[in-house]
DNA sequence: TGTACATCAGTGAACGCGCGTTCACTGATGTAC
DNA sequence: TGTACATCAGTGAACGCGCGTTCACTGATGTAC
């Protein structure tokens, strides 16, 4: 057995890291296997020694973002709003609707930066991006107190995504950065999460 | 002068249509210029006697959506509606998270289809995709009584964008369903335009 | 410990296909006489 | 009114390029002796 699984493992992994963030920054058909893999350090012709298409890996990138390995500013957020005894749902919507993270094209969320590419992609590849979906929306409703906190925990989830999907698309940025500024007030005031 | 200029503008007319609908359905990288003649009646060829490229005709595309010649689903919507004496604000809001909308493929608002494919396009594209979110959001504000009525326009055109972006990027049918009823629910809710 | 071997991750040339764009042409139509 | 002509919308073959995928290979590494 020459080179370890665990050798496999890590260039598997450094593929898929590659993979988001170029699938988030171009979209699924900008970007080519080519680019992915030069990214990552290596050439052309060994990609299909881990992945079996290009489909299959970008499912597989979608689904590499949730918890494990988010991206920077994400964790730089984190730690400050945590210092400030904010509950974790605060902290989520505040990176998420962040300048940092409507700049950030290359390590976003997969819900702001794929979200049309995805609904017209493979069950397969709309599987993952609803489990990352799930996890920013089960922080929602589990931080918000009083009834229909499901129902309440959907629309926030909504003015967060739709804010910042508008943002990006539009050819303003202070039209953007109102997009951004009036979902998050509006989702403070709708969930009791503080000023 | 064969051909008169009203001729030529028809056909021009009809390539931006069935342009508008593929695009819709396929995104941008997903439709050939090919597809596009051959459902507007034509053959390849002809196309750069109207466009001057692919990314040209894009743009023009999306900007065809406003006002003038609406998919059909609104129109029935509008009119059924209006005969309730609703406001525009209400019937759009409507419209725009019907299940008919979440499934017209072809004729939904750009805003929905096409969002993040245009974040990553030219800037004549993303004008284009301002001018019909504009659209959206004016009609939203001038029917919301009360202070800071753009602020909570812009929060609420956010609920519905990303509402439906997120129904259609999901695996699940019921949590589509889901995040189109608490969106209305929620504008209702927070724009006093009826129950 | 050192050496021959087997494995398989990684290489890079090649294949085949599809697409945007170009171009020489055709033929339908309006105009001038 | 009828006919020759000029225009230009529309045709379809061809070009050139890039990309996903395949494949014969190389060479680094772990294992058996």
């Amino acid at each position: 057995m020459p080179y370890t699984a665990q050798h496999k493992r890590e260039t598997r992994n450094r593929i898929l890291r590659s993979a988001r963030k170029l699938f988030n920054r171009k979209g699924f058909a900008e970007v080519t296997i080519d680019e992915i893999m030069s990214a990552a350090g290596l050439t052309r012709g060994g990609f299909y020694k881990h992945f079996t298409s290009k489909d299959d890996l970008y499912s597989e990138s979608i689904l590499q973002f949730t918890c494990k390995d988010p991206p920077e500013a994400w964790q730089r957020n984190h730690v400050d709003l945590c210092a400030k005894g904010q509950t974790l749902a605060r902290m989520i919507m505040d990176a998420y609707l962040s300048r940092e993270h409507f700049e950030d094209l290359d390590g976003s969320c997969p819900t702001l930066g794929l979200a049309t590419d995805v609904s017209r992609n493979s069950e397969t590849v709309k599987r993952a991006f609803r489990k990352v979906l799930d996890d920013m929306l089960s922080v929602f409703v589990a931080n918000l107190p009083g009834p229909r906190a499901r129902e309440r925990g959907i629309a926030l989830v909504s003015v967060c995504v739709g804010a910042m999907v508008v943002a990006r698309a539009v050819d303003d940025q202070a039209l953007g950065d109102a997009f951004r500024k009036s979902a998050r007030k509006h989702v403070l005031a709708n969930s009791g999460w503080g000023a």
